[in-house]
DNA sequence: TTGTACGCGTTATCAC
DNA sequence: GTGATAACGCGTACAA
């Protein structure tokens, strides 16, 4: 189609470009029967300003990044719905780097905000993709941003975090409540401070209660359902097996339980599994999921809100915001057998 | 940070604009020793390309706009994973339009390609964004684009569909085959082509086996968990229950199977069910889910291609692409009971 | 091979 | 209240 561009309008409204642009960014400043000749002219003909001009002028685009590991984690596809959500009711469109967990990726993707294709970063990686020097100020180094679920080992920028070490806690207190003294842990990746803080939790409760931590009860995972599924086969070649055991994420424990079934453990009665993220799918598997529920909406309302205010020229000191965690108790999980 | 731009290179290079824009683009117009002095002021400088004024110059973002209902949903997440990957090792990035299904949010997130803030649309929903005036040439008044999964009203753009009736036919042939004769539908939303194309694949397969179609027995929904709770809760209070249920994806199925079993059915012994999309979580459900494949991937990969060829500028015919469904015979499906 | 100059489409700063 | 005009940062035709 013949693009019709603010020139044109500016022709057939018989006005000057700088008005037309007036009428529609600041149409207080422009008289009534101006206004309306370049309102019906742009009605007519069907003109939106172009955005790569407003950009380039504005120095703005209107996009915030979202790095992320799995959108295909059901709580991570969460997320963005929140994000969008959010992004979308202040004007902003969402530009998605789903990582695959890639330095590469991650560094890829933020490349993208460092050079102007998007005006903020959200960050949902631990590791640093900046070259930060030290005898610099941090905040002249790295783009407007927001961090969390893994926390990024940078002092001064805005993120927004879980108790994972109290979370954890709790779920193990719990089990040990139960009855449990056998309790496994299949954990995130090792190099993540959500697995980190979990397993700091773990050990905590256990310690607490008096027990002795067994090491072969802890088995490194990935947060996929496979590694669920690996972790779970091999706790239950154990000559000493768990009585219960906990997954650092619900498809992790979905894959243990799929596990568990298939080689005739009854859950909870001969087992009981726990997971954690509180997914959608949680509800629907049997038996229903007990998990420690993260307010995802919430965490991707705040985050997008945090980085939009300070796109907006927000002065405040940077701030971590918590969000709390809550045990959801459903089926999987029950007293220690005899 | 004090942003060095194109200027600075080339002052420190002691070279003009239009050297080290050539140095960047074109290094072979360039002579060695001074591609050189402008690529060691670049490293030095940490200097990189602006893209907004890259963007306005070139008259392209380098995004693509994905515009989809849902991607909460895992075979949404699936398929924007996979168009990911794709775009990303072409180059390009994807800006994510989730709509909810609205059409609002579809009409906003399509404007967004047409005031160039990406360069083409992959659109995954069966309404109409456009205002198409049938006397002009359709191509001049919609953006470079790719149509899936829920098939659009509009000749002459490409497509990547699944034969949704074959597919459907084909499910129900196998529970024919089982033995079942009361066999219920849960649909998607009727407003699709999807679900209709699905409903005409179930209702022809019942007829060429000499069966009435049961209207009692055909439920909508909307692809969401509820909807298949809601829909099995209303098929079990019918006098003439089914024996059999058709969940027009996995979703839905695994809401009735979690119905199912709370009120003591046990599938697949007294009751069938099968899904639609083969999601992840199909394997992992207890029973493990029948469902009919597609292969999102395949989808995902092919939507990008197509639509990041046409942006390349190939000019070859419109066309829409078939991809083939699979039956996958999992544990929910079974003979009909006595 | 390199430099000059223009334009991409818009907004903002001046004058008038 | 409105109109020229200068940026925004870059790529490229043209001239040198």
């Amino acid at each position: 189609m013949a693009k019709v561009g603010i020139k044109d309008i500016a022709r057939i409204a018989n006005v000057s470009l700088a008005t037309v642009s007036r009428t529609l960014r600041t149409p207080d400043l422009v008289q009534e029967a101006t206004r309306q000749r370049v309102l019906d002219a742009v009605a007519e003909s069907g003109y939106r300003p172009n955005r790569m001009g407003m950009n380039l002028r504005t120095q703005r685009t209107g996009n915030i990044m979202v790095v992320i590991p799995d959108i295909t984690n059901p709580f991570n596809a969460d997320l963005i719905r929140s994000i969008e959500e959010t992004a979308s009711s202040h004007g902003y469109a969402v530009l998605l780097g789903d990582t695959q967990s890639s330095p590469e990726s991650e560094k890829q993707y933020v490349d993208l905000v460092e050079v102007g294709q998007a005006d903020g970063l959200l960050y949902f990686s631990g590791r640093n993709p900046f070259n930060i020097n030290p005898d610099k100020p941090l905040l002249d180094q790295i783009p407007t941003m927001v961090n969390s679920n893994e926390e990024l080992d940078l002092e001064g920028i805005d993120k927004v975090l879980l108790d994972n070490a109290k979370a954890a806690h709790e779920a193990v207190q719990y089990l040990l409540a139960l009855g449990h003294t056998r309790i496994a842990a299949v954990t995130g990746p090792m190099n993540t401070k959500s697995a980190n803080g979990r397993l700091q939790g773990y050990r905590d409760a256990l310690e607490q209660a008096g027990l002795i931590v067994d090491d072969k009860l802890i088995i490194e995972g990935d947060y996929h359902i496979d590694a669920g599924v690996e972790a779970t086969e091999k706790l239950l070649q154990l000559k000493q097996r768990p009585t219960a055991i906990f997954c650092f994420n619900d498809d992790m424990a979905i894959g243990a339980i799929n596990v568990l079934q298939a080689n005739d453990y009854r859950v909870p009665e001969d087992m009981s599994v726990i997971g954690f993220d509180n997914i959608l799918y949680s509800t629907y598997v049997r038996p229903a999921l007990t998990t420690v529920s993260q307010p995802v909406e919430e965490i991707g309302r705040l985050c997008a809100e945090k980085l939009i205010a300070r796109l907006r020229g927000v002065h405040s000191e940077p701030s971590t915001e918590y969000v709390s965690h809550q045990l959801v108790i459903r089926d999987s999980t029950g007293p220690a057998p005899e």
